[in-house]
DNA sequence: CTTGACCTTCCAGCGCGCTGGAAGCCTTAC
DNA sequence: GTAAGGCTTCCAGCGCGCTGGAAGGTCAAG
């Protein structure tokens, strides 16, 4: 199939498909005469689990790793799961960062309420942004 | 004040304060004979506010538009307000998405534990990652 | 007079995941 | 034959907040 079949079957861009081929998370596929990208359905497997792995939270660096070690015949579920784990761990500590700025944000606004901008020292700003 | 003191006192780079002035973060400082700049120590102020205002997430073209409302003799406390609360908004949008994919991920590392790498069906990369 | 630490400007690149556009070839329909 | 719509490659740029480096001027100490 043509690229812009694959695209419009896969709901991914012709230009985003040849971008993934070139920085290896697709290969090569064989070529019409004329020089046109033939690609099977294999190809729509494989931007399937580009596009769950990239929801999940990996990056195509990440991803283009775990496809490398499928196409060398190894089974990537453990590098993948290792990947899972530390990408949940950090969003852990993402989470919690993101909660405590809205914490922040949330106190400020409160302040906010209480503050008269009459007061507010032209020096610093803005009284509502800074330490409390 | 030279802008390699003005750096070490803020805690803020040489490079960064240059780049601040070019954006408009900074009034431009005037100059010596020799055309350093000469920052008095308003702009230590200023750079605080840059630095607390980055740190309750406002992006610098936000800051530069509460600065310049301030270098127009207004008071920015109602549009910092609102920038405050759409901040806000955001990020609780932000992180109800991000503790659905925590929650994902969490399933996805439970159902690895009950899944066997030699069923992963190599067309799909992997079975890990994917529809449940 | 030289050394070294400052300062100046300007241009370029990082990471990330694309996206746009130019210039040109191929295929199909009319 | 020609027009439309595929396709090809290559180069460049987006947003964001810096950061690095080159090439050169300035200043104080020895």
């Amino acid at each position: 199939m043509q690229i812009g079949e694959l695209a419009s079957r896969s709901g991914v861009s012709t230009k985003t498909i040849r971008y993934y081929e070139d920085i290896g998370l697709l290969p090569p596929p064989p070529r019409s005469p004329s020089g046109y990208r033939d690609h099977d359905t294999s190809t729509l497997d494989r931007l399937a689990f580009v596009r769950a792995a990239q929801a999940v939270g990996l990056s195509l660096g990440e991803i283009r790793g775990i496809v490398a070690l499928r196409d060398e015949g190894q089974t990537p579920c453990g590098h993948v799961l290792d990947l899972l784990r530390t990408r949940s761990a950090e969003l852990d500590r993402r989470i919690t960062e993101l909660r405590a700025l809205q914490g922040e944000l949330i106190r400020l606004v409160a302040r906010a309420e209480r503050l008269d901008p009459a007061d507010c020292d032209p020096a610093r700003i803005c009284h509502l942004v800074g330490p409390v």
